[in-house]
RNA sequence: GCGGGUGUAGCUCAGUUGGUUAGAGCGCCAGAUUGUGAUUCUGGAGGUCGCGGGUUCGAGACCCGUCACUCGCCCCA
């Protein structure tokens, strides 16, 4: 807990965490896995502003959003331009697209990720700044990149040990004409229905009638039973694409349950739909989400481009990794000088352990029980002990913390005394 | 935004129906050992009991407000 204190309020910003030990650590290691699978399946970094104008988000989220209209950091800068903290990384990506005229080379597989803002009411794995990465495919109205997107995700839940931990659910929108036919139909069906609608639901059918298929109202969920299905409701192209997706799933082995109350309520998705899902975490179980958004380029004033992308929360990832399973740095050697007379000759030392890529903790202060003892607590292999005594005759004393043999060692002999411990990762234990 | 729970040392937590100077374990610092760590022993630092107000002779305990965290709803990654 924060000390009270006089003056400015020392607490992190509501909803806001410093990310540091273990976490950064897991972070870290995620991103490594990530940033790697990503260019192995093709995509490159892009890294657009964490803010934009205003515009970007609400003309492509929809005013009626909760995002939009609840959730957005904005705010005016000294110029009188209206701006917002970004609240998801697909919509930069597309202006990043148009902006810099990507047209002319499709398709454009980006990667990337960064903090997300949304004011929200924070719960586990729901802050107000949190952290994505995230994947888009830009010009490719192919199947093929729907199966190739969802293996890129697959993939990399694979490496980071999570597919026990998630399952997949997969639905269609099928395309625009499908779409609205179909909520059309469920309008119509609710409608009639208003009377057992729950509170919430009954708004939705006002601004997103989709999303009253996945309430959590028993009520509401005795009438999505009976009500119309989307799949009914595809045309043959849209059931065409479909399959083709399913097919690669298929192909690949990847397992997937179909979901058909699975929706998106943004007016530019369509077709594929999917999220990641845990049981691990509450009430915020999706752990990685996406979907096909076809019309949101065009959408946005650029040239009719088709695109699909997911995101995931480093979060909610991290907080199924244990941190044992991350990698952690080799342990260091500990350079103990003995005496202020050694200390010069301590730091020459030292700089050339880590010239030569070794990680060396330098101590700084006590006497030698002291600075071994925290040679210890760092980890440390061995000790490089530089006395008076020793250099007087060019050596050191190399010490073995893990079995506490020891041994002098000749000034130019020390790298190669130590060059077993170079580049070791070692999983923590 | 709505409803429930929690808030005592750096961490994990005790703290009796309100009663003197608020405790433990771990961690941290120091000494036993001024050139040899992980064990042990001894000592020490560290808390306006989240914050503000109220009730009371007396509040860490009770009441109100507020902030933060947490669970569910909403929404979403």
């Amino acid at each position: 807990m924060a000390k009270a204190q006089k003056g400015p309020k020392l607490q992190p910003v509501r909803g806001t965490h410093d990310i540091m030990g273990d976490k950064a650590r897991t972070f870290q290691y995620i991103n490594k896995i990530f940033q790697d699978i990503a260019k192995r399946f093709g995509h490159e970094e892009i890294s657009t502003p964490i803010f934009e104008f205003t515009e970007v988000f609400n003309r492509t989220l929809g005013e009626t959003s909760d995002v939009v209209s609840k959730e957005m950091y904005s705010f005016e800068d000294r110029g009188g331009e209206s701006l917002t903290l970004r609240p998801e990384y697909t919509a930069g990506i597309a202006r990043a697209f148009i902006s810099n005229g990507l047209q002319q080379s499709l398709p454009c597989k980006f990667f990337g990720s960064g903090p997300m803002f949304r004011y929200e009411r924070p719960q586990k794995g729901r802050m107000r700044q949190f952290h994505q990465i995230d994947v888009e495919i830009l010009g490719a109205a192919e199947p093929q990149a729907d199966i190739e997107v969802l293996a890129l995700a697959v993939t990399l839940l694979t490496e980071l040990n999570l597919m026990a931990n998630v399952r997949l659910e997969i639905n269609s929108l099928g395309d625009q004409e499908s779409r609205h036919a179909y909520r059309d139909a469920l309008i119509t069906y609710f409608s009639a229905h208003k009377d057992k609608l729950s509170k919430d639901s009954l708004l939705r059918l006002e601004k997103n009638p989709l999303r009253i298929l996945d309430s959590k109202n028993d009520g509401d969920r005795a009438l999505v039973e009976k009500a119309p299905r989307i799949s009914d409701y595809y045309n043959d192209a849209s059931k065409h694409f479909f399959e083709e997706v399913i097919a690669g799933l298929d192909a690949l082995g990847i397992d997937y349950t179909l979901n058909e109350r699975l929706v998106r309520g943004l007016d530019y998705y369509s077709h594929t739909a999917f999220e990641f899902i845990t049981n691990d975490l509450g009430a915020q179980g999706t752990v990685l989400a996406g979907g096909r958004y076809d019309a949101l380029i065009e959408m946005m004033g650029g040239p009719a481009t088709a695109g699909i992308g997911w995101a995931a929360g480093m979060e909610r990832l991290a907080e199924l990794i244990s941190p044992d399973l991350v990698p952690v740095e080799a342990r260091p050697i500990a350079i103990v000088p003995v005496g202020v007379t050694c200390q010069a000759k301590a730091i020459e030392i030292a700089q050339q352990l880590r010239s030569a890529g070794h990680r060396v903790e330098m101590s700084y202060r006590g006497n030698m029980a002291k600075r071994l003892k925290r040679a210890n607590k760092a980890h440390a292999n061995e000790a490089v002990i530089i006395g008076e005594d020793e250099l007087a005759r060019g050596m050191v004393m190399i010490k073995n913390l893990n079995d506490g043999k020891q041994q002098e060692v000749a000034l130019d002999k020390i790298l190669n005394h130590l060059k077993m411990y170079l580049s070791l990762e070692v999983k923590k234990s």
